[in-house]
DNA sequence: CGACTTTGACCAGCGC
DNA sequence: GCGCTGGTCAAAGTCG
């Protein structure tokens, strides 16, 4: 595949550590991936969250949520192809060290398509076959054929797209919502297949690929594909209602926590510890996440089902 | 019986 | 044009 205009973030649970640049094939796609340092995030001025939700997300916007300044030291943008808009920075070495929460993040940007990114709502694409607003969950078999017909002659557009790399085991990372799988696949250069979910709430069009890493294989990628036009299921597997407090299971002020990140973002301390966070110190205590330190804070009790709805990357144990 | 998964087939886009 | 690959469909199977 190549650059269909989508943009992706890849997060990788945890706290952030450095901007590093690296490139990578996944998928099919090269893709370049960003590590981002805590201390180079500045969270009082636009959150992960602000800027996946941004519709004019782009290197000022990438800039922006991690508080960068094209001035900083290593900071550089490049295009690809004429349509991708990179950047990078270093800052710091790698003192913080370690995997452990580490945030990577890639940008794949289309400046070409892409107008005022409806993108970012469902309407515009759906030039894909599947999703029609009509064609819905199932039955629409006309919609198979029918929305292939009328693909022709429109160019393909991709709600935002943004993965998740996480340290688990389960590949069905639970975030809430309920998903259907409707397919898998096995990946080039990849002896792990790629599994394909839709949320199974009724037009709701968004998408989840999942997929394990192979240079990694302990890591996860899950990607998701648009945004919930509605709450979190009532009947949550595993009730998360029941552990996540409601301000996280609540719409944000810029809308629900469509996914595991805006979770994280609405953590309580999330934005404090950013703020607060000692020159050279880590983020957080004994490398935890922001969730285990959000776990460790609230002394969660059942840590046991804590394991099935958070993924280990939040979860995981210290020796 | 409904919800969900599995799996082979199909199709579109892309590169050669 | 052809082959490869990603993405999706849908029938059949499985599970609770």
């Amino acid at each position: 595949m190549s650059d269909h205009g989508f943009r992706d973030f890849y997060y990788h649970g945890g706290a952030f550590n450095n901007i590093d640049h690296d490139q990578q094939s996944y998928g099919g796609e090269t893709d370049h991936m960003y590590r981002v340092s805590s201390s180079s995030i500045d969270p009082s001025y636009m959150s992960f969250t602000d800027c996946l939700h941004s519709t004019s997300m782009d290197y000022g916007s990438l800039e922006k949520a991690f508080g960068l300044s094209p001035s900083s030291s290593e900071v550089f943008s490049s295009v690809e192809g004429g349509n991708r808009t990179m950047m990078k920075q270093h800052v710091g070495a790698d003192e913080l060290g370690g995997n452990t929460g580490e945030v990577t993040a890639t940008l794949n940007s289309s400046v070409s398509s892409s107008s005022s990114e409806a993108g970012c709502e469902e309407d515009s694409d759906k030039s894909k076959k599947d999703g029609q607003p009509k064609g819905s969950d199932d039955g629409g078999e006309s919609s198979k054929k029918g929305n292939k017909a009328k693909m022709k002659g429109e160019k393909k557009q991709r709600e935002p797209r943004f993965a998740f790399v996480t340290k688990s085991e389960v590949d069905q990372l639970e975030d809430g919502y309920r998903w259907r799988k409707y397919g898998q696949k096995a990946v080039k250069n990849s002896p792990y297949p790629r599994s394909y979910y839709r949320c199974t709430t009724q037009k709701c069009t968004v998408k989840k690929r999942v997929e394990r890493s192979f240079q990694d294989p302990s890591t996860v990628i899950t990607t998701y594909e648009g945004q919930h036009n509605h709450p979190l299921p009532t009947t949550l597997r595993g009730s998360a209602a029941g552990l996540f407090p409601p301000s996280m299971l609540t719409p944000s002020p810029m809308g629900r926590p469509s996914f595991p990140h805006e979770l994280l973002m609405q953590m309580p301390n999330y934005h404090h510890q950013m703020n607060n966070q000692a020159p050279g110190g880590s983020m957080f205590a004994e490398n935890f996440s922001p969730f285990q330190q959000y776990v460790h804070q609230h002394q969660v009790p059942d840590y046991g089902l804590l394991q099935d709805m958070v993924p280990s990357t939040f979860l995981k144990h210290e020796p």
